[in-house]
This record gives C-alpha cells, structure tokens and sequence, in this order.
DNA sequence: CTACTAAGTCGAGGCTACCTCGAATTGACC
DNA sequence: GGTCAATTCGAGGTAGCCTCGACTTAGTAG
C-alpha cells in the first residue's frame, strides 16, 4: 500500500494532455467551448476529464497556473519602475492575460468576489500587485487620489473584455482613453 | 382570401405574452436564459415561440424595441444641451439601456459590426447619435480630438458589461474614471 | 514473475436545452 | 356554417453537461 502522494504516471500524462488540448480550444472557441470536445481531442472520455477538473473554472484554473505565475513575477518586479510607467505596464500586462480566451474576462470579474471560485486566490493576488501599485501612483501624484485598485481592477478587467469585442489595436487605444480621459482637463 | 397584412388576434396576443414573460425570464436569469422556460411561462408550446422569433437575438431586438425608440428620442433631444453635459447625459443613458439584461452588452457590442444581427439596426442608430453628440463636442473643445464616436461607444458598452458584474454606483464611478481619466493631466 | 489493490479510466445514460417539422387546430372572412 | 391560410402544437433529433458503477492498469510487495 504505497501512498505516494504523486499521481499515477498515465494520469499525469493525461492531464497534460488535457490541459494542451484544452488551451487550444479555448484558444479557438472560448471559454464555452465543449468540454466533451476537449476530452476527444486529447483521446480521452469525458468522464477521464472530469475526474481531474471537476468544473470548467476547475480546468480553467489549472490552464492559468503557469500563465498567473509569470504574471506574477512580473507585476512584482515592476517595483524598480517609476510609478506612471509601471501602473501602465501592469495594466497593459493584465489586459492582455485577460484576454486570453474568448470569455476568460468574465470568468476573472465573477472571480474576484466569488471566494468559492477556483480562480478566487488569482484573482486576488492580482488585486493585490494591483493595490500597491495604485497606492504608490496616488503617492507619487500621477494618478487621481479617488482612484481606488478595486475599480482599476474593474476597468483593467473592461478593456479585457472589450478586447474579445474588438482588435488588440483598438483595446489598446481604449486603455489610452481610460487612463488620459476622454473629457478634455479643466484649465488649473 | 383576405391578405390583411395584420396577424390574427391570437398570434398578437401570444406574441405580447412571449415578450412580457421574455422580458421578467431575461432579467432574472440573462440574456442566456432558457427559451423553453419563457414559453412554457406563457403557457405556449417551443414551437410557437420559434414562430414568432426565429433566434434569441431577434426575441431581444423585439424586446428592446419600444425601449430603444424613447433613448432614440432621448437622444435626439439632447442636441439642445450644452455638448458636454449632452454627451455625459447620453453615456448614462446608454449605459444603462446597455445593461438592461445580464448578457445584453455582448449582444450589442458584437451587433455593431454584425450587419446580419437584428440589433444591427439599433446598434447603428445609436452609433449615429453617438456620432453626432461626440462631433458636436469636439467641435466645442470638450472632448480630445482624438476620441472617436466608434471607441467611445465601444467605452460605453464595456462600462455596461462592467455594470452586470458590479454594483450600480460603482459602474457609475467607473464612468467617471473613463471620462475624466485615471492619471493626472500634465501640467499646461 | 505473479498477485494484489488503489488509482485511474471508460462510456452509457439521465438530464436539459436547442431547434425543426408535419399534423392538428383555429381565427377570419365569405 | 364553410373554407383556407395562419398559427399552434409537441414529439423527436441533436448536442452538451455531468455522474456513476464496472472495468482496466500502474505500481508495489512478496
């Protein structure tokens, strides 16, 4: 009775397998596409599927892991950047994660206040690079003192979504409008 | 042989029951509600819903018709309004017609530029007063020349996808942010 | 090498929803 | 009241979700 606490060997293949599939699909489709699709693509029954990623967020979670990690890593080094030029590149990074698969945008806003999510401990760790980079922002005075991370957080998660509507182009110059304002400054 | 182009009576009445109860199913559940609930509510079979709507995007066009023709004319009045307070007016407006039903935003920001859509219509009848208000403010310096009619609309629908997943006052701060930008304006 | 067992896999099957179509019904007009 | 086109009905085919018990197999120990 070995209790290696490591997976069997086929199972561990499969779930690569899984997850490779999966990111083409989604890739392909969105985040609604077909999971029994996924689990024939990968030469396995949907039940095999199932049994390593108990709900779609499951497998979703699973498909951002490495992704998040590398994100992460970034957000925290940008604290050697001055503060405008790292919330910038946050944000831009961020849209662009966000926007991976088709309707990963709203999967990500649900997460952020839905603690049962698989997503949830993601989703905060973003919330969190997000906060202190708007606080050392408003610190430095380059940003609005009202802005707070948690409506940033919505915006950034917006363009997201507006990027499966539109081309990269075109969210890239909607993050521009958020952030300088569409209303011309009053005169100080 | 009568070729009244009138429907008859009972089709009317049925048609009327269908949207009445299409419209408290969808804004209870979504836009991706089930079809076969809101006819059963009726007291209709599937089949006659199929009938008087062919898609779910032509059940919401219908839906959203008398509500589109009073934002139309809500629209239109504001050409007396002072171009700044019109468009701020008209991004209220349409952000909360945009976020009517849960799921509504996705319909109309893919509707703008998917002439096969039933919403196409209305998307581009919106985009026109857009158009005009954002012209018209520009012209009186109000707004940066380079913000396009098309971009703000497309602002204006992710701020309403942003309102199904938040809570009312914070999708109006969020309007805000975008208007009026998150960073600081350089110093003139 | 064999036998054992827990881990993993399979896929049929129950469910819900979508949408279509031919048969049955019924309102409108003569 | 008869006629007929408009309308309604709902069974049925398709697809996707998810579960569960039967089956298979990797990994270990003797």
């Amino acid at each position: 009775m070995p209790p290696s606490g490591r997976p069997r060997a086929d199972a561990r293949a499969n779930r690569e397998r899984l997850l490779a599939e999966a990111d083409a699909v989604f890739r392909e489709h969105g985040t609604d596409a077909s999971l029994e699709a996924i689990a024939k693509r990968a030469g396995l029954a949907t039940g095999t599927l199932y049994g390593h990623f108990r709900t779609r967020r499951a497998l979703l979670s699973a498909l951002m892991g490495d992704r998040n990690e590398a994100l992460f890593t970034a957000g925290d080094a940008l604290a050697d950047e001055p503060p405008a030029v790292a919330l910038r590149t946050w944000i831009d990074l961020t849209v662009v994660h966000a926007a991976t698969y088709r309707g990963l945008a709203a999967h990500l806003a649900d997460g952020t206040d839905d603690a049962s999510s698989e997503l949830h401990a993601s989703c905060v760790r973003m919330a969190a690079i997000t906060h202190t980079l708007v606080r050392r922002a408003a610190d430095a005075g380059v940003i609005r003192p009202s802005t707070t991370a948690a409506d940033l957080s919505m915006l950034i998660t917006a363009c997201a979504w507006a990027r499966e509507h539109a081309s990269p182009e075109r969210a890239g110059r909607l993050i521009d409008q958020v952030l300088n304002g569409v209303f011309v400054p009053p005169h100080s």
